[in-house]
Formats: structure tokens, C-alpha cells, sequence
RNA sequence: GGCAGGGUAGCUCAGUUUGGUCAGAGCGGGGGACUCAUAAGCCCUAGGUCGCGGGUUCAAAUCCCGCCCCUGCCA
């Protein structure tokens, strides 16, 4: 059995987890859903960042212990990802032990190969970059991006990591496996970046307390990116011998914002390591709003347990994947455009062609024929299925998430459309055509069929119904599709997958 | 300031590589025929200066020049 090994960024403890952090978790489940569809053994990691000045400052603001924060803000994250269903196999804290001690072994073994060396550095650092500023990066005296913060003048001796030394092979790497940066964009600006040329980076912080000790260097921490990327060796236990098993990495999932961080610094000390790098780094795009970044006010009303809530964890999931391109950026008006444009997805894709058809599907089934479906010809339908599923894999395997999720419900509206060309209600009514009507009641539930199961990585529950809804039992992997389509379909609901929304909301 | 991507129907976007059925799709809106169904589904319907101004051409959203605006990466 192939085995699969996906990661997301590990979320910094320094708020609460809002929709940006949402979409990255639930693309990074679909992927990890599919690839344990398509028979793969899965390990799927993600867990927090939670070391660095920025949490220190910010347990002393709220008069606690850093570790008191961390605690409260992981129990929050992953709340919200059982609430999402996120079907994660593993949560790593950097505040673990078996962290700290992977971290301290890796820097070991980087210290070894020479990568490291001891200077002095005198500059700018911002806290809320948790980064050194050139003052030439600095508007009016503070960093751009956190014009609220003061920027701290710092004076340390530190210990440095030899990036410079990694310029040549990794733009070799990057040049001659082109999957290792997707998707394309994002691989051109690295590439950029590194003919461009390198500086060498801390590896330490001797004036932050809050970290990962750095081995025989009392004072000293691992600086926050060198203990945070480690996150994905240390959750497979590295550096026991196990490790191996599931290292490299197929694909690690972040957001576009720290590319660099993970095709550059991350891959320059797996190689100072002796360590094989990550197949594929996924930088996927964001949701704004009003054409920029979510603002602090506008995260918070869309508030995560609110928008779970609003029609279900599932038609969150599908929303998020259905109107965000996996691969690029999606913008939407305001907070009340994108609640809007939530419910009417909703409606029209989930409620009345997916929820519908199989009402419809179900109800003449029952009505004609008991629910018995014996099928013996193909129709029409059939041959939309194996094309929709043939699109539908490679769409997946390229990770184009929104285009997969488009050939899936292709199936639906072929269906729907399907019906009323067929008329099964009037094949019902003419004893010569019962054959026909066998095989048209046969092809909509072999559709439905098919639907939830390239559905499920998307709508994991609702799929799970459709799939006893039809008479089946549990959801089978999309190589033992065919042969497990059901042929008796039970009693009726009295409920609806999916119910439509009726009424305008409050508050849009 | 440099580099990259983008500005097309109310909304979100495709189309520009290889200039001429490229003026499109989905949603929303409007109309119609049906009835198995969640008043859902199906069929028909969008007349939008294709950011602005020039140019090349028999012909440009699609090529060239200039300008405006947005986003991202880097300074």
C-alpha cells in the first residue's frame, strides 16, 4: 500500500482561529480524504506553533503563563476541527517534549555538518513578524506590516544558520523537480528569490525565554522558524528509526505567505541534515474580503462556530472548496456578500440539485418498484458517471480541489437532466417499457452512488447518508465503487439531506 | 521603486499562448412546458464602451505603445 504523508502549517498560538485557518485545514482533509479513497495509507499532521516572543508578550499582557495561553488556545483549535470534521491522525505542539527533543537532535546533526556558527547581530527585529528587519523594510520607522508595534532595536550574539552556502542546490531542486512548488506561481517567485541570493538566518535567540532550548548553549532558544518547521519531522518521531516510514513528506499544504519559509529555509536544513526533502509544497491563495486581507472585525463576524452552524459542517466544507479556488486567491465584497453568496451555494447546489435528485431518485424507485433496482443495460447517464469519475481523479492527483468538486456534481446535473429526459414517470405507465425504466431507476442511483463517493472527501457525513439512503451500508473506496452499488433501497425518510433555506436572514 | 498576475454581463469568473462562429459559463433576475421531487428539476432568456487612449490589420477582448487602478512577491 502506498503510504501518504500531508501536513498543513502549524497555526501560531496569538489569536483565535478564524476562516483563513478553516480553509487550509478543510482543503488539506479533502486531500487527505481522497487519497485514503483512492486506497492509500494516510498520515495527516497539523497541529500549533506555539513558541516565540510574540506568545510571551502576549501571556504577559493577559497576566498568565505563556503555557496557560498555549493550552487554551490549542483546546480552542482543535475544537473547531472536530467541529469541521477535520480528519487529522496526529496533533503536534511545539511545547511537546517529543518536539523539543526532535528540534534539539535536528540542530545537533545541522551543528555537526558545520551549518551553524556563532556571530553577533545588531538590528531590527519585529515581533509581530517574529523576523529581522533591514531598516531599508522599515516606513516611518516601524514595520509596515505592524505599524501598531514598536520595533525592538536588538543586540544578541546568536547562533547562524549557513543559508547562503544552499543558494545553487536549491534552485537545482527547485529547477529540475517541478512538482516540488505548486502550484506555478508560487514556484516562480521562489526561484526569484533565490537567484536573487541568500543571507544567512538565526538559528537562535539568546533574549527570548520561550522556546525550545538550544543543545549546549545556555540562554539561548531555537529561534521560532528553525523550532516550528521541524513540526513535520518531529510528529513522525524523528529521529527514531520509524521516522522513516513515513518521511518525505508527499505534500506539505501552507499558506502562500510563507512560501520561502518552506522551499527555502526548510529544504536547506533537511539538506544540511543528510534529510530527504517534502515531494510537493502547496501554496494555496486566501479569502479576502473587500480586496484585501481579513480585518481583525470582519474575521470576527464570520465567526467559525457561527458559520459551521449556519447549514452544517458540511456545507461549510463544500462552500469553502466550491467558491475558493485551491490555487488562487478569492475575494469577496463584504462579509454579507460572502454569507449571501453561502446561502445561495447552498440552495442551489446542495438543496435543490444534489438534496433533490436524490429525493426524486428515491421516491420513484420506491413508487414503481419497491425500491428493488435491477439493472441491465447501460444508459446514457452511465457513460457521463466513468467520464465525471475519470475527470474527477486527475483533477484531484493535480490538486485542483474546486475542479474535482465541479466534475463531482457534473454527475448531479447530468442526472437531474437525465430524469426529464427519460420521464420515468410516463415509462411507468407503459407496460412496454419496463426494461427501460429498470435501467434509468439503475443509472440515477448508480449516479447518486457515485456521487457520494467522490463527495465524501468534500461533504464527509452528508455523503455517508446519501450512501444509506440508497440501501448501502458503508461508503466503499472508489476502486470497489461498482461492485458495491446497492439494489434495495429502505423505507423512506421523513427528512431532507439538505432543506432549503427559505426565509431572508437577519443580518444577512 | 523592481518583478509577476489581473481589470470581460448585477455577482464570481472563462476566453487573450496559435487575431476572424470569443462576446461566454455559473449564480441571481425574467419567461415556458412538465410533475418523480425540498414551489426543487428541465428548457428558453443576459444586448455588457471586453479598465482608458492611441496604433498595426480587411479584421482585436485577443498583437504593439502609453496611461489609470487592484493584488501578490521583493526592495
Amino acid at each position: 500500500m502506498s503510504r501518504y504523508y500531508l501536513t498543513t502549517a502549524i497555526d501560531y498560538s496569538n489569536g483565535d482561529p478564524h476562516i483563513g485557518h478553516a480553509y487550509e485545514k478543510v482543503g488539506a482533509d479533502v486531500v487527505a480524504r481522497f487519497r485514503r479513497l483512492m486506497g492509500e495509507d494516510v498520515h495527516f499532521v497539523i497541529g500549533m506553533d506555539e513558541h516565540g516572543q510574540k506568545v510571551a508578550q502576549e501571556a504577559a499582557a493577559q497576566g498568565r503563563s505563556p503555557q496557560e495561553l498555549v493550552d487554551e488556545l490549542a483546546a480552542r483549535f482543535q475544537d473547531v476541527w472536530q467541529r469541521l470534521n477535520i480528519s487529522h491522525d496526529d496533533f503536534i505542539r511545539t511545547t511537546e517534549p517529543r518536539h523539543s527533543q526532535a528540534v534539539q537532535a535536528l540542530v545537533r546533526r545541522i551543528r555537526d555538518t558545520g551549518d551553524l556558527y556563532r556571530d553577533r547581530y545588531e538590528g531590527y527585529y519585529c515581533s509581530g513578524c517574529e523576523a529581522f528587519k533591514r531598516e531599508a523594510e522599515l516606513e516611518d520607522g516601524r514595520c509596515a506590516i505592524h505599524r501598531s508595534r514598536e520595533i525592538e532595536w536588538t543586540e544578541e550574539e546568536n547562533w547562524f544558520f549557513r543559508l547562503s552556502a544552499y543558494r545553487d542546490r536549491l534552485i537545482k531542486h527547485v529547477q529540475s523537480n517541478p512538482e516540488f512548488i505548486q502550484p506555478e506561481s508560487r514556484r516562480n517567485e521562489i526561484l526569484r528569490l533565490l537567484e536573487g541570493g541568500l543571507d544567512d538566518i538565526s538559528a537562535s535567540r539568546s533574549r527570548v525565554g520561550w522556546g525550545v532550548p538550544f543543545p549546549d548553549e545556555p540562554g539561548h532558544t531555537v529561534y521560532v522558524w528553525f523550532d516550528a518547521l521541524p513540526n513535520y519531522i518531529s510528529a513522525i518521531g524523528y529521529p527514531a528509526d520509524g521516522f522513516g516510514d513515513w518521511w518525505p513528506a508527499a505534500l506539505h499544504v501552507i499558506g502562500k505567505d510563507i512560501t520561502r519559509f518552506h522551499c527555502v529555509i526548510w529544504p536547506a536544513m533537511l539538506m544540511s541534515a543528510g534529510l530527504e526533502l517534502p515531494e510537493t509544497v502547496w501554496g494555496h491563495g486566501f479569502v479576502k474580503i473587500g480586496g484585501g486581507k481579513l480585518s481583525k472585525s470582519e474575521a470576527a463576524l464570520l465567526d467559525l462556530d457561527q458559520l459551521v452552524a449556519r447549514n452544517g459542517p458540511d456545507a461549510f466544507r463544500y462552500f469553502l472548496l466550491r467558491e475558493i479556488p485551491w490555487d488562487r486567491d478569492r475575494d469577496f465584497a463584504s462579509v454579507d456578500a460572502f454569507l449571501q453568496q453561502f446561502d445561495e451555494r447552498y440552495n442551489s447546489d446542495l438543496a435543490n440539485d444534489l438534496g433533490n435528485l436524490l429525493n426524486r431518485t428515491v421516491s420513484m424507485s420506491r413508487k414503481y418498484r419497491d425500491g428493488v433496482v435491477s439493472r441491465t443495460a447501460d444508459t446514457g447517464l452511465d457513460a457521463h458517471i466513468d467520464s465525471a469519475v475519470d475527470a474527477y481523479g486527475k483533477a484531484m492527483r493535480e490538486h485542483r480541489l474546486h475542479d474535482g468538486l465541479d466534475a463531482a456534481m457534473s454527475i448531479v446535473r447530468a442526472a437531474n437532466g437525465f430524469i426529464d429526459s427519460e420521464q420515468p414517470w410516463k415509462l411507468a405507465k407503459d407496460p412496454t417499457q419496463e426494461a427501460r425504466l429498470d435501467d434509468v431507476l439503475a443509472a440515477l442511483v448508480r449516479g447518486l452512488g457515485t456521487t457520494a463517493v467522490v463527495l465524501s472527501p468534500f461533504i464527509p457525513t452528508k455523503a455517508g447518508e446519501i450512501w444509506k439512503r440508497l440501501g448501502g451500508d458503508q461508503l466503499p473506496s472508489l476502486a470497489d465503487l461498482t461492485a458495491e452499488l446497492p439494489t434495495l433501497l429502505p423505507e423512506s425518510w421523513d427528512t431532507v439531506l439538505f432543506p432549503r433555506i427559505e426565509k431572508e436572514r437577519d443580518g444577512g
